[in-house]
DNA sequence: TATGAATGAGTCTTCATTCAT
DNA sequence: TATGAATGAAGACTCATTCAT
């Protein structure tokens, strides 16, 4: 018999179809739910913008609200994919400081927090954080929660190594992050991209201050 | 006792009664617009906050895109006199920099990005910015176009006096002013009101880094 | 007693103030029912066209249905007026009875059927007739019930006076303003007003078919 | 038998379904902008009388005002359609013109004035054409742009042919059918349907005058 | 009498959700 | 799974009507 065809088959039809149009339902569903916020975003856009039916949504997840969790649920874990694959390439032992911090500033910058994923997923927050708070549990677990004790980690290890002069380097972390995403918000705020141009020039100023701040003293 | 305090109350009460009215709607309707966003807030619950009947807003202000505007006309004014108000106690001649620039960083953080005008008018941008880009012609005119310059010239005449040594003072500014919401970006994320001691310890941390940063070099 | 003084003064406030009110408002509501039907015409819309507070109307008209009735009513008053006043002048021993027929039907396109009185009584028959059918029941009196036997009394006269051959005076009268109001209606369908020369074709156009069917033969 | 009658059958019926809803809509939608008005009809008492959903009439034909326009459309059509079928019985060489010609007048009367496509739609004209002037472009060229010529180069071949003696072949046109709809319009204007014996009266009323006016003299 | 607000109803329109095909 | 219709519930907006000033 040739059974191993047919399941396969099966297989094939149970899962990799829905999957596929899984992830589409839920990139689709991201997108329109940073556009147009919870309230506004209707099913049958996402449907649309998917390509699928609207069945196929409520078969494959239920409510609306259970659609916005699953949202939710998958940008949270992109975007700490996302961090965690940049935070691999933070300079443990650089030969030189500046460029090696810059180059990860400018890492974490394009693959983090202007990638869909980081973008909507900060968007959604700050959006519906104020009526679904029960939804950003997860989300706080692997943002705050994970993200700033790793950036703090690496830090500290600079500072060890003597790299810095950090008092606090949990409080350098945290301004280190401020400084980028507040660079990024002056410019973002109104959908304009910023060119790879602006994206260096607030990598660079970043990093200079900081290292003003809290680098080794001559 | 003497009866025209007594009319001048009544008068300023029958005069007063529209106006307060309309403040009261646009009042509850900023707080609405923010928590639920415009698609989500509807013109019923404004009504019922602001203890007014549906008619008057409609009679008063128009439709929800007409009410909408007006709440971030009246937000964007309110929250540059807020600006204004507080940016004129910045430091020009300190004698103790350090304390003097943190205690104006805890001003701002208090009464202009703590208080609602500034907190809902800064959601608003980020939540329905991209929808609705008129709107915020007004907003870039009196936010970025007049606050970053006003700020920068504060910097730039501590500079000029010697307080501080910056390359470029409306870096600096934007720095500062990044540091600054970030650390409350941090805390406010999900609705706690952050303590006094915690306002105080993000106006002191921010000033601290800021002058490792820029201050006089000993 | 003065009570006469009194009363006068009374009937005067009663009276001479709220006619010339009542009037405006009866002609704005004509206007406004005609042009947007029963259910389009909103009170206020009447109350502004006639300069007065909405509830001047109420005060004095009462319901909106009340206020129907009374510029029906109103309407089907003048418009009778206006028609016996052009009927007294048909042609009862002409000259030339063609011309004067001719004269006579000009009258009657003009001040009955293209003035606002007849014009607008006539289209709220038409627009509202199927669904009060009861408030016609003064017009049906003043109107068909009126108008069509006076006609034919006349036409009646001049055929008993050998100026016509008919067979039915009341059919003949039918004919010459189903004739008469067929080239208005085929002219004035979309609201451009007949210029006088159109008016005078028509009247000619109907005498001279009218006459072609029951004139005098040689 | 052949099944190919049957299934040709059930097909029609699938794909008749929704056509055949939004037959009914429209249908019942004349009616209603008919009896109602634009202003007073209900898109809710559409789909009742219709027998769908609210939904389905939105998702076949848009707003209210789609939904007028099509009505408008539809009728024009059929109004179109339903006078040039009369027409083609128009007698182009009548043994007995009076008789031939009360014949095609019972039949105008009968099956383009008194169906529900022509009554509605000239009743609709009459109401709406008013406040949407531009809907009735269409029914300007269906209408006097189509049938008024059509009607008059028939009397002109009747003429020619030496039936009939007209000046002016379009006048004569006009006035058959004001004569006609006259009849009718006396008759009809509070809704009552005129009997078939009514019916035969007006036709031949208007074919006598006409012929008395227009007609060969001996 | 005019103004402005309030109330309650009603209409248009959209949407989430379900069902049948 | 996709399609289309149905249902029920909003929510925006208008309006008739009343009340207080």
């Amino acid at each position: 018999m040739d059974m191993p065809t047919e399941t396969a088959q099966i297989d094939s039809e149970l899962q990799s179809a829905p999957p596929s149009k899984r992830r589409s339902i839920i990139d689709s569903a991201a997108a329109i739910f940073c556009q147009q916020g919870y309230a506004g975003a209707s099913i049958d856009a996402v449907a649309c913008c998917a390509g699928v039916s609207r069945q196929t949504i409520y078969n494959q997840l239920g409510d609306k609200e259970k659609l916005f969790k699953a949202v939710v649920a998958a940008l949270t874990e992109r975007s700490s994919a996302d961090f965690f694959a940049v935070l691999d390439t933070f300079p443990i032992e650089p030969e030189d400081l500046e460029q090696e911090l810059t180059g990860f500033a400018g890492r974490l910058l394009r693959k983090v927090m202007c990638d869909p994923n980081g973008k909507w997923l900060m968007k959604l927050i700050e959006t519906e954080g104020a009526r679904y708070p029960e939804l950003f549990t997860t989300w706080r677990e692997y943002g705050p929660g994970k993200k700033h004790p790793a950036v703090t980690a690496r830090f500290a290890q600079l500072a060890h190594a003597g790299y810095l002069e950090l008092d606090d380097p949990a409080l350098a972390a945290r301004q280190f992050m401020s400084l980028l995403t507040g660079e990024l918000r002056n410019d973002t705020r109104f959908g304009q991209k910023p060119s790879e141009a602006d994206l260096d020039a607030m990598a660079r100023n970043t990093v200079k201050t900081f290292l003003r701040a809290f680098g080794k003293r001559a």
